[in-house]
This record gives structure tokens, sequence and C-alpha cells, in this order.
DNA sequence: ATAACATTTGAACAAACATTCAAGTGTTTT
DNA sequence: AAAACACTTGAATGTTTGTTCAAATGTTAT
């Protein structure tokens, strides 16, 4: 049962409930918004984009490079897959997986330059 | 007990795995850089940044404008606080938070941009 | 001092998540 | 057709995480 809370009266709304709406993004495009976001939360996946941001690279190679399973890899690629940040593919048996845009670059670059900043 | 893999020998490595750590971020930047992404993959937490995006707006206003509790806004406050995403000033009883600097508008400005370019 | 208000904090709980393990698919070689 | 290889997938497990509830802190008014 939520406790939604009111201020004192006197204690005048900066912002009127009602406008809200034009601020905030809509239920869908917020909650695509988080879900893409929460990707670049995990250092495994932080550290295949990078990988990738040098080449084209086959699973069984981040695997190596990144000492750790296929399995945890390719389920980590599934999950970039699905948020279209990375491109696949297949030749003969090996499948290369590569960047899909240069908007990584950008949301990681900022992260970069945020902790730089804040960081002394 | 992790099977590192290594792929058959006639399929060349496309990155030395030596030059890797050139590539990769070093473990520290690297964690701190996925708990500063992790912050922006939460619906609330979103929200209360495109709030604060039009004003500095106090606890219990914020609560109000998205429906949700004091505390729960009040634990996600100080997430955004500890990650200097946002600042905060006391008047009287009331605590008032404002955005810390420009890079959260570019970081949800660039997942915005990916998820409206990638749907169709 | 006491009461009231705005916010913070800690413990508890359910939901979400990353990795592992085992089994499966698709492709090439023999 | 069978074996080998590169990768994918599903279930299981321990960890992390967002919200709630209750109690605590800090500030102002009485």
């Amino acid at each position: 049962m939520k406790e939604i809370p009111r201020c004192e009266e006197h204690h005048e709304h900066s912002i009127v409930v009602d406008e809200v709406e034009k601020i905030l993004p809509g239920e869908d495009e917020l909650y695509d918004l988080a879900e893409l976001l929460r990707i670049f939360g995990d250092t495994t996946r932080i550290r295949i984009l990078y990988v990738l941001f040098e080449k084209e690279v086959c699973v069984c190679d981040i695997a190596e490079i990144l000492g750790m399973t296929i399995s945890a890899i390719s389920h980590q690629l599934r999950i970039l897959k699905t948020a279209r940040l990375v491109k696949h593919r297949r030749d003969g048996k090996t499948v290369y997986y590569s960047l899909a845009d240069d908007h990584v670059k950008t949301i990681l670059g900022m992260g970069m330059e945020h902790i730089k900043e804040k960081r002394q």
C-alpha cells in the first residue's frame, strides 16, 4: 500500500503535477531507454564492446581475450545483439561480431569523462 | 573451474591477447564505469533525472510527481548523489536536488537517439 | 522541551541478473 | 554418415538490486 506524499500547503510545489507529462518520456520509451542503458552497466559487456571498437572479432577470440567461457560471452552477445548494439555475420563455422553504430562510443566516452572528472 | 577456450591453430587470432591491455581500460576504471552506467538503467532514476532537467526540486515533490514514496525516492537520490550526478542543498527542513553537470543529458540523449533509430 | 515536518537510513524481501553446466544447433571435414 | 568444431540455448544457482516498512536524524515552530 503506497503512501503517496503531500507536502504542507505553505510549501509551494515547484512543478505542477499536471505539467509532468510534458517533461517525462512516455512509459514505453522510458522502459526501452532503461533497458538499453542497463546493458552498459556490466564490466563484461563493456569489455566486449571495447574489444569490438578495434575490429570484427569471433566469439572464441573474445572469450580467450577476456579469459572467460564461450558460453558466458555468447549469453552477453545475445543481449548486445537484441539491443542492436552489435551486428554479426557467419563465415563457415565461425560467427563474427562487430559494432552496429557509434552510439556505443559516445555513451562509453561520456561515462569515462564523467568518472575522470569526478575523481581527484 | 573455468574452461578458457583456444580456437584451432589454423584459425588465426585477429587480436593478439598481449595487445589487449592497450585496448581495454584498467580494472578500476572499468569497474567505476560500469557502476556509473548501471545507474542509468532504472526507470525511476531516469524519471528523477528528467524532472531535474527542468529545475531544482525537493524530495517530497519528486515523490509526489512520480507517485512514489519519499523513502524510495530518497534511496535512489542517494545513489545519484554518490555518483555525483546530482547536487543537493538544504533550506530549512527541505532538501533541494539539482543536476551536477551535463553528462547526464548527453548519455540519456544518446540512449534516446539509439532506441528511436532502432525502432521502426 | 516537545511536537511536527522533511528527509535519511537499515533490515527484509521479492524480482532481476551473470555465470556455470549440460545439452542443443549449424557447419565443415573426413 | 559420422565426427569435430564454433557457437547457442535452457535450467540452475548465488549475487545484486529496488522497494517497503520501521526507526532514526535534522530542522523549525510551539
